[in-house]
RNA sequence: GCGCCUGUAGCUCAGUUGGAUAGAGCAACGGCCUUCUAAGCCGUAGGUCAGAGGUUCGAACCCUCUCAGGCGUGCCA
């Protein structure tokens, strides 16, 4: 039970010891509020809930307050002062064997420090980048990839079953497309005058694939039907640019569990038993010789066409087809990362999964906005038009993969990312990367010291704590206490960057810990011995941070 | 037109889901290496939380309106 916890069973009690003795007469208990104040003069935590109990007990806050803390005196050995102050609050402080203590459990749990059980098991699919295979990672799909992946790990750590999937788009228009964009590259390689249409793939992959396709085949593609050459380069071209976005993700230490074809989903009949599905319990009409969804039903601006009046599928279609197939592969929660600019479709897919029987909240969307990429503060000129786009693997060979996740995850997904290539190369204190890493790095080096002049860091007999009574020393401990509601929150609200945040924090205080305060005192042992105690903790703390961000921990730098 | 997102220090952004005196990093200025990694630390300065109302003990956060920027608004994918 953490600190948190314990403080409000020990207030719920005093509240109702307050019921019993009379001095409280409302009987009704608010649920009870544990906070952080801001401010270190007012306490380790503090708690609202004399405030919240004024209208009740019709008492002044903190005439309520008092009462309760006369009731909690002495009452809990975790506490080693309280007061009232300000408008009605009760601030706690603990005492500092209490947080001491947490080093204990830190180096107990070693790797699974920070990881909880909120999540009970419960079965997650978060499905990320899904990009079209008809062209290479750019940088947007970095930043997707990079949370995606964030996100799965951090709802494995809170103790969810978590898959994660792509979304191959393998049919439909733009692999007609991507075809003749190959097959024109073909014929314009083996000499014919050819015109590359506008809405073709302008980019120069295409040649290569064309390229590979005049080796590996020669010639014969300039004698087929039109309507076989292309359906052949769609096929191959297809293949070649899934397998090149699959290298480009593991280089970028991205694995999915899942590869999920749109196309099996009409191989296997599954989108027009879904139609069906939605017809028999009228979600779906007819209109101009069209099907729709009654999406407005759900929120949405306008229906949406399921069925063209041409017979054929929409996405859309594939996409109730789709999620209609995850929960019934048992998924209790659906994630979808995508990028910002398809927002639009938020209230239609939660259209969908109600039609289905879900909730709403059954699928969680995460919306990616735009990345800018900048050198030197300078703008890298992009577009995608014209296939000028900066790809994931330009970035990762230039910056390096910890560099690339760190940055890409250092703000809230919801919010437009500013990626400086140069800065993120930089090796100094204004690369957040290096700072957080050269402080696990540093630490490190230490216990290498104490190797070299034979104060091996074995904590088995047993570690003095009472020694670490610094302020410095303290203050590392509680910053080191944060991480697993850290982690916790980070999970449930698809927030990674609040791990980036904590990261800089917890190296921040490191460093500044570093700075003032010797490990190795060759005079003293004990506190040698403690101290280097609680670097140990806090190096298994920045590990296990950096880990779930898939950002490595270097043991040297 | 309608809908969604954003607006916090010169710049880039946090802000624990409504708490006390709004924080960090860059950039600026001034200090700290005979010491376990200076890829580091300490200090100074910097604010009408876009604006105006409202809700309550209490608002950067919730509601309404206004302004500014971005995106969306296909029988495209």
């Amino acid at each position: 039970m953490d600190m948190k916890e314990q403080l409000r069973a020990c207030i719920l009690k005093g509240i109702e010891g307050c019921f019993a003795d009379g001095t409280l007469t409302s009987g009704v208990v608010p649920a009870i509020n544990i906070e952080k104040p801001a401010h270190q003069e007012h306490g380790d935590f503090a708690s609202n809930v004399a405030m919240q109990m004024a209208k009740a007990e019709r008492k002044a806050p903190r005439a309520i307050a008092e009462i309760i803390v006369n009731k909690l005196a002495g009452s809990s050995d975790l506490i080693k002062s309280l007061e009232v102050a300000g408008p009605g609050f009760i601030n706690f402080f603990v005492k500092d064997d209490a947080w001491r203590m947490i080093l204990q459990d830190i180096d107990q749990a070693g790797e699974q420090y920070g990881k909880s059980k909120v999540g009970a098991g419960r079965k997650v699919q978060v499905e990320f980048v899904s990009a079209n295979p008809t062209g290479p990672l750019h940088i947007g799909h970095g930043r997707g990839a990079a949370t995606g992946d964030a996100v799965a790990s951090l709802l494995l750590a809170a103790g969810f079953d978590v898959q994660k999937e792509y979304y191959i788009n393998d049919a439909g228009n733009q692999m007609n497309t991507l075809g003749l964009s190959g097959l024109l590259r073909y014929k314009e390689l083996l000499g014919e005058k050819i015109e590359f249409p506008e809405n073709c793939y302008q980019g120069g992959y295409m040649k290569d694939i064309a390229r590979e396709v005049i080796t590996k085949h020669g010639d014969r593609f300039l004698n087929v039907s039109q309507e076989e050459g292309v359906a052949f380069f769609a096929k191959f071209g297809g293949d070649v640019i899934l397998k090149g976005i699959d290298e480009d993700l593991q280089d970028f230490g991205v694995r999915f569990d899942n590869w999920f074809s749109e196309q099996s989903l009409f191989d296997q009949g599954k989108v027009d038993s879904a139609v069906k599905e939605m017809q028999e319990k009228g979600l779906i009409y007819e209109q101009d010789g069209a099907l729709w969804f009654k999406t407005t039903d759900y929120g949405d601006d306008k229906d949406r066409v399921v069925v063209r009046s041409n017979g054929v599928t929409t996405y859309f279609a594939s996409d109730i087809a789709y999620h209609r197939d995850k929960f019934a592969r048992g998924f209790d929660w659906v994630i979808d990362v995508w990028g910002a600019d398809h927002h639009g479709y938020v209230p239609r897919l939660k259209g969908v999964v109600q039609g289905l029987g879900r909730k709403a909240d059954d699928l969680g969307i995460i919306l990616v906005q735009l990345v800018a990429l900048l050198r030197d503060g300078v703008p890298v000129a992009m577009s995608t038009r014209s296939g000028e786009f900066v790809t994931l693997k330009e970035v990762v060979d230039e910056v390096g993969r910890d560099a690339a996740r760190f940055f890409f995850l250092m703000r809230r997904s919801d919010s437009q990312l500013d990626f400086d290539l140069e800065l993120a190369k930089r090796q100094s204190a204004d690369n957040p990367v290096y700072y957080v890493q050269y402080a696990h790095a540093r630490i490190k080096s230490i216990f290498e010291t104490a190797r070299e002049r034979g104060v091996a860091p074995d904590f088995s007999g047993g570690v003095n704590l009472q020694l670490l009574e610094s302020a410095d020393d303290l203050a590392l401990v509680k910053k080191l206490s944060l991480f697993p509601e850290t982690l916790e929150s980070a999970a449930v609200n698809f927030e990674p960057h609040r791990i980036t945040y904590f990261l800089q924090d917890l190296a921040g205080e490191f460093h500044s810990f570093y700075n003032k305060s010797r490990v190795i005192i060759p005079e003293e042992p004990e506190l040698t011995r403690a101290r280097l105690f609680l670097l140990h903790c806090a190096a298994i703390t920045l590990k296990n941070a950096l880990t779930v961000l898939g950002i490595s921990a270097p043991e040297r730098m």
